[in-house]
DNA sequence: TTGTATGCGTTATCAA
DNA sequence: TTGATAACGCATACAA
């Protein structure tokens, strides 16, 4: 590898020349630019980031902490967070946060790193936000939301308009954990004269039991309570996905009699049958947009709030209420 | 951020003796270790990598280079070789390599990484070999090899029994592209006696047409030969849902009609109808493996090669033979 | 057992 | 327009 003093030496000049023609930090004459970029070209050189990094305090790397990398929504987020994030020069690396713990966190400071990224129901973020990095989160109120009212109003009004009535939730979250998604939920169904059942809310046991397995049990839990209902609302659609394997499972047919939709709109949905109503959240651009929310207040840079819009899916998972009651 | 020398100010004593407590170099008296140490925790000091790696030559960062990641597959590997890098204390960056080309990748020489696994087909290895930087990838014989002989030639002799004669296969690959799976195959069919037929061979026309929609286009170029076949082999199980997909479009019953099955045993595999029968790789298990042996080398240390086996698992979407035509 | 001093490859400050 | 040179925070050879 050859180091800058080598690129100087060869071109007859002094480090610091090199470094202004590179950075295009100063102005140099064209002699000597064609001097140095031919000895770089030369010596095939390479700057290297990590010294640059030590004096400028600016390492051009980011990370993205997530918990559940099997849900194609988070990997699509990922990816679209990944793109923005190449675009500007930064590299972004992966911390998949599971039960072993957190001191893989407290290694990002050391490793001096630019800005992280929260995609995941994050329990210790107090954790990261004493780490003083650059930070953004998909859970709260933050720089970039999505809307989720529009797409849920949508989908309990078209059940509404089928003839539903009671509408149970499978949550996968842990009771009283604020999710936009939950309250925007009973807010639509209010809103359209829907009787709120609490007993039709099935929550989670862990931070996040929203895997096809979880929709499954959540669904058993759900038909043991013996409670009556039509139709089903999951957090997301693996959920929904687990939910109506149980309910195939257990003889009862989507949606002749129990109509289901959830939220992601993920690729799998138009692969299984019934094909899987849902919730459009434009996972890719939303990646985008959190990581481009990070590199803003990273460079110090306004960054206009943006709030995406959902849009709601019908698919073949819904359908009339047959008034049949479990 | 605290540095060393605030510790050693604070610990009195000189920095180069704080680096020898720290890093358990050299022996160091009771007395001023847990000096040292309690000044560290007083000062809440984390040791700045990006200066260590300066002067080490080691980032503890590595690079895995993938360009599907819509694919459960290689989600899961990723995970796998996530978890044996953070185990050993390395940081691991995604990049997605797609279109958008190569200028990222002679980045990863500027930030030093210590090593790179290359988790797709790969058409510019050169470029990567020409990094001078330590490197696995999954396509060639390497420290790690997936053996799927064993469950293909299940998958194949299976199909035997059930009376199929004529196994079409949808390639995903480009012709001529070498694939151990795609030889294997081969062998497996000639093995039981089978008559190969090239025109019931589907290439695909880019490097990896290896997605949902790959297997359906390439199921479509198959019916549209008009040659006779009883049942499909798919590259993977993304490409066989698609398959299958597309055999439901046009009226044809699977497994009655046609039997098909996949490899890489996704979590679909049994979510979709029928359930699709698919040939597991401990996709996770291998990845960890590739980081395993990557790790080795970066480290100087011996790997002794592994060779996963492979297990064909049989599910709904393969049926005895009607010995009906298409 | 502990401290001093040098270098790692940059950027950046100040002179020239 | 260019060049010395001092940081940056750490590891380590060598001295003490």
């Amino acid at each position: 590898m050859a180091t800058r003093k080598e690129v100087a030496d060869l071109a007859g000049v002094s480090v610091a020349t090199v470094s202004y023609v590179l950075n295009h930090t100063k102005k140099v004459s064209q002699q000597v630019e064609v001097k140095v970029l031919e000895a770089a070209k030369a010596l095939d050189y390479h700057p290297n980031l990590v010294a640059r990094s030590l004096v400028t305090k600016k390492s051009f790397h980011v990370a993205i902490l997530v918990n559940d990398l099997q849900n194609p929504y988070y990997v699509t987020l990922l990816e679209g967070a990944q793109e923005v994030a190449a675009k500007a020069g930064y590299i972004v690396s992966l911390i998949l946060v599971n039960s072993s713990g957190s001191d893989q966190i407290m290694e990002l400071v050391s490793r001096q790193l630019d800005g992280i990224i929260i995609a995941m129901q994050c329990e210790n973020e107090e954790d990261i936000r004493k780490l003083h990095i650059p930070y953004v989160g998909i859970a709260e109120k933050a720089a970039v939301n999505v809307d989720y009212s529009n797409a849920l109003n949508e989908g309990i009004h078209e059940l509404k308009k089928l003839g539903h009535k009671r509408i149970a939730c499978l949550c996968g979250l842990q009771k009283n954990t604020r999710d936009t998604r939950l309250s925007l939920i009973v807010r639509a169904m209010k809103k359209e004269g829907l009787t709120y059942d609490e007993d039709l809310f099935i929550w989670g046991n862990e931070s996040e039991d929203t895997r096809i397995a979880d929709g499954y049990e959540a669904m058993t839990q759900l038909l043991k309570k013996g409670k009556e209902f039509t139709a089903v609302y999951a957090l997301n659609d693996l959920m929904a996905i687990g939910a109506i394997k149980c309910l195939k499972d257990q003889g009862i047919k989507v949606p002749d009699e129990i109509s289901v939709f959830g939220c992601d709109n993920i690729e799998t949905d138009e692969i299984i049958s019934p094909t899987l109503s849902s919730i459009d959240v434009s996972a890719r651009y939303f990646g985008g947009q959190l990581m481009e929310s990070l590199l803003a207040e990273i460079e110090h840079r306004p960054f206009e709030p943006v709030f995406i819009q959902t849009k709601f899916i019908r698919r073949e998972s819904i359908a009339r209420c047959k008034e049949s009651v479990y």
